[in-house]
RNA sequence: CGCGGGAUGGAGGAGUGGUACCUCGGGAGGCUCAUAACCUCCAGACACCGGUUCGAGUCCGGUUCCCGCAACCA
């Protein structure tokens, strides 16, 4: 290691923790690849990376599904845990941590920073009434009413409760947030950014964090009281400091969160947990606030949102499984925008499949290593250069992947253009220089691929360095 | 006048104030190294109206039409 690459700061990333009442969708997917693209592009200009993700298990919810599928609450969250982290070989995922929110120490962690908000005084307790719907877990305004029902969930019907729930002050950090969000830097893409200062301009009320036992009895337990249980939001947004370690203030914490760069990534609908909330429990525990935070868009298909009823759903596994593991990272990383609602069909994909995959990189590889092969002695390439890679931190995936594909591009072009198959046989000296070239632009190409396609690329800089024209990289699809 | 996002060739998408790009599709050629792959050329687009500017798809104002969101939504 250099002195300079000892200098680099730590960096964090965290995706947001899936709830774990159904299997995995693309939306998760996607998140997962781009936060574990930019940790693999981390690593390799010589930054020290902590990756972080995990399941999101307490609430009423998943405790009424348990206890309706006649399992064991621990059981249910488990299995569905297990699905989840299934991805990490699925989408060749390389995080550093795989964190649940029923772990016993991210129990500890989320009951101190409730602690810590009460020392602040940021938490009260009041009485709540009225009518509550389960689904959402949340109480109904009367002007949400639709036929005097919940209008997510229209087939029941909403509760009369009246109980004494714990609030946090979320008005008491009206003014820290809107200091936090004018920073610029703070979201991506910045219209967000402006949607949250808006948000908390206009006034922020209480947040409702508890839910007594009695109700809802699966989740982490308000410290100094047994009769009542954390909403799971307050324990869940935890989790990003727990993995680290938190409450101990040394190690990681202290490398990661406090002197290194964090970033995480989230949906859309979450600005208002990551970037709000979660920022004023922060304060509120006296701890730094996350340095920017990437919302992502949603995937539709055909025009729609993903549903079972339009039978328009397409899995992560489905992916996989028809592409492969680093044909899906590249569909979602290159064809899906990287902040913006985006649209794939199967004949989308297929197309962008063997346009890009089939037909280009996988194309070019072969014919350019057939040639080396038949005409060119191996050559000892160096390992990779990290300052060859150093920039700014991308997250424009779509770009970084266009600017690679230009590249792939013009390889073929330079075939046409200079004929080294046709000039082989006339002027050797002049057609291996060429295919010198040639195969030092495809290592580069392979080097460039390994945030993104960790195992096309190794594939690639494994064959460039055997001087051996690879089996075919990408299938051609089945008609 | 609630807030925000969007409108780019036949289709789907990129686009930092400076020759509008990519994939598919259409037409005409070329090549044989390669996974019937690849290359070249042709036809074809910035929703509408103003403004700023030497110069606008890009910035500003207005119009029309789509799409989200509107406090605890995973």
């Amino acid at each position: 290691m250099s002195e300079e690459n000892t200098q680099k700061k730590a960096r964090y990333i965290t995706t947001t923790l899936p709830y774990v009442n159904a299997d995995p969708h693309i939306g998760f997917a996607l998140e997962f690849v781009q936060a574990d693209t930019l940790a693999r592009y981390w690593r390799l200009i010589g930054h020290e990376v902590f990756f972080n993700t995990g399941t999101d298990e307490h609430g009423q919810k998943i405790a009424e599904k348990a206890d309706a599928a006649g399992q064991d609450r621990q059981a249910y969250v488990d299995h569905y845990a297990e699905q989840f982290n299934k991805l990490k070989g699925a989408l060749n995922l390389s995080y550093d941590k795989f964190i649940r929110t029923t772990d016993e120490a991210h129990k500890q962690a989320a009951q101190e920073i409730w602690k810590r908000c009460a020392a602040q005084g940021d938490i009260g307790k009041k009485t709540y009434s009225g009518l509550y719907c389960v689904g959402d877990e949340m109480f109904l305004r009367d002007t949400d009413l639709v036929n005097g029902r919940c209008p997510n969930h229209p087939n029941v019907d909403p509760i009369q409760v009246e109980e004494e729930n714990y609030y946090f002050k979320l008005s008491n950090y009206e003014e820290y947030l809107i200091e936090y969000l004018s920073d610029e830097s703070v979201i991506i893409p910045d219209w967000q950014r402006a949607w949250a200062l808006d948000f908390v301009k206009a006034g922020l009320g209480d947040l409702s964090i508890s839910r007594p036992k009695s109700r809802v009895n699966w989740g982490v337990p308000v410290p100094g009281d047994d009769d009542h249980v954390m909403y799971v939001w307050f324990d869940a947004l935890t989790n990003y400091i727990s993995t680290l370690g938190w409450p101990n203030e040394n190690g990681d914490f202290k490398k990661f969160w406090v002197e290194g760069e964090t970033v995480q990534v989230a949906g859309k609908d979450q600005v208002r947990f990551q970037s709000i909330i979660w920022q004023a429990m922060l304060k509120s525990a006296g701890l730094p606030a996350t340095d920017v935070v990437s919302y992502h868009g949603f995937i539709n298909s055909g025009g729609h949102k993903m549903s079972k009823s339009l039978g328009n759903v397409i899995s992560p596994y489905e992916l996989v499984e028809k592409y492969g593991t680093d044909a899906t990272r590249y569909l979602l990383l290159r064809h899906v925008h990287p902040t913006e609602d985006s649209d794939l069909t199967w004949e989308k994909m297929d197309e962008y499949y063997t346009a890009n995959l089939v037909n280009g990189l996988g194309n070019v590889t072969a014919r350019i290593l057939k040639m080396c092969e038949t005409h060119l002695e191996p050559f000892n390439f160096e390992p990779i250069d990290p300052t060859q890679f150093e920039g700014p931190m991308i997250l424009n995936f779509q770009q970084a992947m266009d600017h690679i594909w230009d590249k792939i591009q013009r390889m073929d072009e330079i075939i046409a253009e200079t004929e080294p198959f046709k000039l082989i046989k006339t002027d050797p000296e002049i057609a291996k220089n060429i295919l010198v070239d040639l195969r030092e632009q495809l290592m580069h190409v392979g080097r460039l691929l390994l945030p993104c396609m960790p195992e096309t690329s190794k594939t690639i800089r494994a064959a460039v360095r055997a001087n051996r024209k690879p089996d075919n990289l990408f299938k051609r699809l089945e008609e």
